[in-house]
DNA sequence: CGACGAAAACTAACTTTGTTAGTCGGGGAC
DNA sequence: GTCCCCGACTAACAAAGTTAGTTTTCGTCG
């Protein structure tokens, strides 16, 4: 065949390929050969773009962390724009879960990491924390906001909830009195979380 | 060879050896035939206790979990409990970073699982709030003992804070003072985040 | 304008890894 | 004492990541 006219591949156009095929078949689905087939080509060219399967993941990270909204940490009012940023990065992780297992303990694209994490604190600051405060503050954020988008607490629990309660009677009135509250017991106790952490840091702003 | 006089292997070796390998030689090192040599047999041996490698995840996961201590949730003094707990946890996985990659998103041992939230549960109503928000709250506390034992927030800053002054200047100003404090700014983020929740959780119980 | 080198596709094949099939010998059950 | 099952083995396959070497096209430099 030669090389094409115009190039069919590019890193980025690899990477989307990359995402569609996981979210459609979970990431066992992602090899090179079926993402070379699903992009009409042969495996060995995409070693053309890419050094093999360990920079795919680089770039498949980069790809779904730009989907995550920094903008609301620009907000002047420093409490919304901080919880609709960890809303937005847990959004992204919902939509893409299949990506969790691959990417998890992954080191992200350094230039938007910094970019990340200097917003993240400036926001801080504006709500009053003092440096040092604002750092461990920005952790704390960073730890709730990941372990929400990577665990979905109520997966665990398959069975009706009454057929918990021979063996575990709390477990079982837990689930029950959260079920009259409606589904979307990890949203809520995502939102918990993320209004006492920010009430807490609102007080020690003061 | 045939049958040896007594088993060399079993379900619980096999974990034991694997877990040794991922902690000595990262995520990648664990194969079949690496480990089949770390226990001075051949691979194929393995499948005579375990169905693949799939099911050796699975006894690496239960064997890690196990190591998480669940008493401290039975303690009389809730609060005190649950905070260590959410630190032993955490400890576990500082203790074998390399296993995160693989065992995140797994489904843990079901009766220990059930086990833990239904202490967790219990430690929650002791601390006086309804079985509605004691939900919400595991499910609270699960995210940040999650987030925390994935992530290490101040690995990815290698440079010289100073070096962040021009570009991330926010940053550079929480790195400094965090600096001032002492090392530890992950385990300072994470006490920070646990006493939030915890103080937040009170303050709803009354 | 023509030659040349790099880029980007290909075919073919190698290596590593997970897995399966089938063999062999020791120990307990009858 | 015989039987048979368990748990080790050897041999081999298939799938997946990767590399080598080929071909064709494009852009650039005389």
């Amino acid at each position: 065949m030669g090389r094409p006219s115009r190039a069919l591949l590019s890193r980025e156009i690899i990477a989307r390929a990359a995402l569609e095929l996981i979210d459609a078949g979970g990431a066992e689905g992602l090899t090179m050969r079926a993402l070379a087939d699903r992009l009409g080509v042969k495996a060995a060219s995409l070693y053309n773009h890419l050094a093999g399967r360990d920079e795919l993941l680089d770039a498949l990270a980069e790809l779904v962390n730009e989907e995550i909204d920094l903008t609301p940490l620009a907000r002047a009012d420093w409490r919304e724009g901080l919880a609709a940023y960890a809303r937005g990065y847990r959004a992204v992780f919902l939509r893409h879960p299949n990506t969790i297992a691959l990417l998890a303990r992954r080191r992200v694209e350094a230039g938007r990491q910094l970019l990340t994490y200097d917003a993240l604190l400036a926001a801080l600051g504006r709500a009053g924390l003092d440096p040092a405060d604002a750092a461990e503050a920005a952790a704390a954020l960073d730890y709730l906001v990941l372990g929400s988008a990577l665990e979905t607490f109520s997966a665990g629990f398959t069975r009706d909830s009454a057929a918990y309660r021979p063996h575990h009677p709390a477990l079982a009135g837990a689930l029950e009195a959260s079920d009259e509250r409606g589904p979307g017991l990890d949203e809520r106790g995502f939102e918990l979380a993320l209004r006492l952490l920010l009430d807490g840091l609102a007080a020690r702003a003061r």
